[in-house]
RNA sequence: GGGCCCGUAGCCUAGCCUGGAUAGGGCACCGGCCUUCUAAGCCGGGGGUCGGGGGUUCAAAUCCCCUCGGGUCCGCCA
């Protein structure tokens, strides 16, 4: 039992004698240190109660809590109305970086829950590269399988990849009129193409029925499980567009386990099953096509199941997989722009009518540029490959400046465009300027890079001079240790709040504020100078060790790497 | 028109779910700190109607209602 549950124990008792009744209880941490390592407010809450003012009652419950003695608690205080908890910062210290070193990257890990997510992200369109709204798609997603994986789930990772849209038609018959240029980046080359072909569309509406028969070829091809010559087209294409776009995932350290093909669902007759079940619910109305009523759902818009044409449709599809994906997991995850709010509710519910789990879904706002929203079609997007690129080339500037190996510029150049992503909530919208996203001099990731650069050198210095690292802590901690210890034994809390939430920004701040305290406590408590006694040398070297330890963890978190020196 | 999301200093952002002690950071600006483990750093300073108005509460950035501004979605696109 750690302090913490020994002083809600001890609190929860205390009140029950004191009310007769049992109230949850819980800590909060005081503003500032003075004021203590944690405190409880319940004395606003019990004041109607016992008809009494909180500091009366803050000072009667302290003087009861004092008899009882609690295990690692040195001072407990009552100020003004709240009741603050002063821990033994030097058993505490002694006890968490001990704790920390020996379980090393293992620090914080959640117990193997035997729970199965399918968290599905990124899941872009194959009609060029991705842009950087499908970014935040793809570190969104892809820092929360690494976040949500360390807590113990068992996670797999899917890419659904529209094969069977209109876009893809497009793509097909692009390739066909004007051919791909082999110099590019083969996904770059896909959206070369598909943006000729929109515009060729425009001038030559007339083709447009040309756009619609490859469509309804390719199906057919698909409901019979037939290769022929158009599914090949199309495989040709999006494979084309996917080798360039696993190229960029690849770069963005971002892995997929699995890659599902929508198509798959019309070949192994799946998406016609759906359809058949839905019929048997009786809540399909037929007008110039099938329409799926929801209204029992609170949805007032009807569901579109199929062109009138017969063709099937996204959402209908997304039913199919959504079926067979959930069938396997025990829970799924999405993460989804938040355009697709109301089709996500429809799949929900048709999903629900079948009698399936539904998805979890994150919803994420939109990066838009300053001129406006992106389009793919139009050729308006910035390429994730683009800002990549740049990043990488500011770093390499900045580590020449520093006189620094330029190897590790990819790890600083990476880091800033996945932190500048991660640290920010999803729900936000962003408005993309270059300036921010490559501001990498300060604030972001760099930041916290750099604090543990300045632990890996302090750790090589002492080892030169032959000085281990040792808990012993027999000395007043400074304020800037304390808090630095009590910001490691942190890590953990963010962690399942970061997975319980699936929000990976929360990782990302603390990070933040734990490199910002690391630099306070470098700054003011000095190690490996010669006056500084031994004791306190090994000491602090342990908490340098630990907080190396916190910040590997947490960075490799978020997909990012730690350079030794920069 | 209706649904959902956002609005916190010149700019960016945390906190909002689960109401409490002077609203945390950062950029930019001003002033200090390298004969001490990396100055991609540290310390100090100015700058705030938490979009606006009501309400609930001992207590509201946080909860409720209204309103303004921006984004987004609203049957055969994905």
């Amino acid at each position: 039992m750690d302090v913490k549950e020994k002083i809600i124990k001890a609190l929860e008792d205390t009140i029950k004698e004191y009310v007769g009744e049992e109230i949850s209880i819980k800590l909060e941490k005081p503003p500032n240190t003075e004021l203590g390592d944690y405190s409880v407010n319940i004395c606003f809450k019990l004041a109607k109660l016992l008809k009494k003012s909180p500091k009366m009652i803050a000072e009667d419950i302290v003087k009861k809590l004092k008899e009882k003695n609690i295990e690692g608690i040195k001072e407990i205080k009552a100020i003004n109305g709240y009741i603050n908890f002063y821990i033994d910062s030097n058993a505490f210290a002694k006890y968490l970086t001990e704790k920390i070193c020996e379980e090393k990257s293992n620090y914080g890990r959640g117990y193997k829950k035997s729970v199965k997510i399918i968290l599905e992200h990124t899941s872009a369109n194959p009609n060029g590269p991705l842009h950087i709204g499908h970014l935040r798609n793809a570190i969104i997603g892809d820092c929360l399988k690494r976040i949500l994986e360390f807590y113990g789930y068992d996670v797999e990772t899917h890419y659904y990849v529209n094969d069977m849209g209109r876009q893809m038609a497009l793509v097909v018959y692009g390739i066909e009129l004007f051919g791909l240029d082999k110099n590019k980046k083969k996904d770059h080359a896909i959206a070369e193409t598909y943006i000729k072909v929109n515009k060729y569309l425009e001038e030559n509406p007339e083709d447009e029925e040309k756009i619609l028969e490859l469509m309804r070829k390719y199906e057919d091809a698909l409901e019979k499980n037939e290769d022929n010559e158009i599914t090949k087209k199309f495989e040709f294409a999006v494979n084309y567009a996917l080798d360039g776009i696993k190229e960029t995932l690849n770069n963005l350290k971002i892995k997929h386990d699995t890659f599902v093909w929508e198509s798959s669902y019309v070949r192994n007759g799946l998406v016609k099953e759906v359809i058949k079940k839905l019929m048997e619910t009786g809540k399909i109305i037929k007008e110039e096509t099938y329409m799926l009523d929801l209204s029992d759902f609170g949805i007032e818009k009807k569901m579109v199941l199929a062109r009138a044409n017969g063709t099937s449709l996204y959402s209908t599809r997304d039913i199919a997989y959504h079926l067979d994906k959930l069938s396997k997991c025990d829970i799924g995850i999405d993460v989804l722009g938040a355009d697709h709010k109301l089709t996500a509710e429809m799949v929900k519910a048709a999903l629900k009518l079948l009698g399936s789990k539904v998805p979890e879904i994150i919803f994420y706002e939109f990066i838009s540029l300053p001129e406006g929203s992106m389009s793919t079609r139009r050729g308006r997007f910035i390429s994730a490959d683009e800002l990549l690129e740049e990043a990488i080339k500011r770093a390499k500037e900045e580590c020449n400046k520093r006189g620094v190996e330029e190897e590790i510029a990819y790890d600083i150049g990476l880091g800033a465009v996945r932190y500048n992503i991660a640290r920010i909530s999803p729900e936000k919208p962003m408005i993309f300027k270059w300036e921010e996203a490559l501001d990498f001099e300060k604030v972001g990731c760099p930041f916290i890079q750099y604090a543990h650069a300045r632990c890996c050198s302090i750790l090589k210095e002492a080892e030169n001079k032959g000085i281990e690292n040792e808990a012993i802590f027999n000395y007043e901690l400074t304020k800037e240790e304390k808090e630095l210890i009590k910001k490691l034994d942190e890590f953990k809390d963010i962690i399942r709040e970061s997975a319980e939430n699936r929000k990976v920004h929360i990782l990302a701040n603390y990070l933040l504020e734990l490199a910002k305290i690391f630099n306070r406590f470098y700054a003011n408590c000095p190690i490996l100078l010669e006056k500084v006694n031994d004791d306190v040398k090994k000491s602090r070297l342990k908490i340098v060790k630990s907080t190396k330890i916190v910040l590997e963890i947490g960075l490799g978190l978020l997909g990012i790497n730690c350079p030794g020196r920069m």
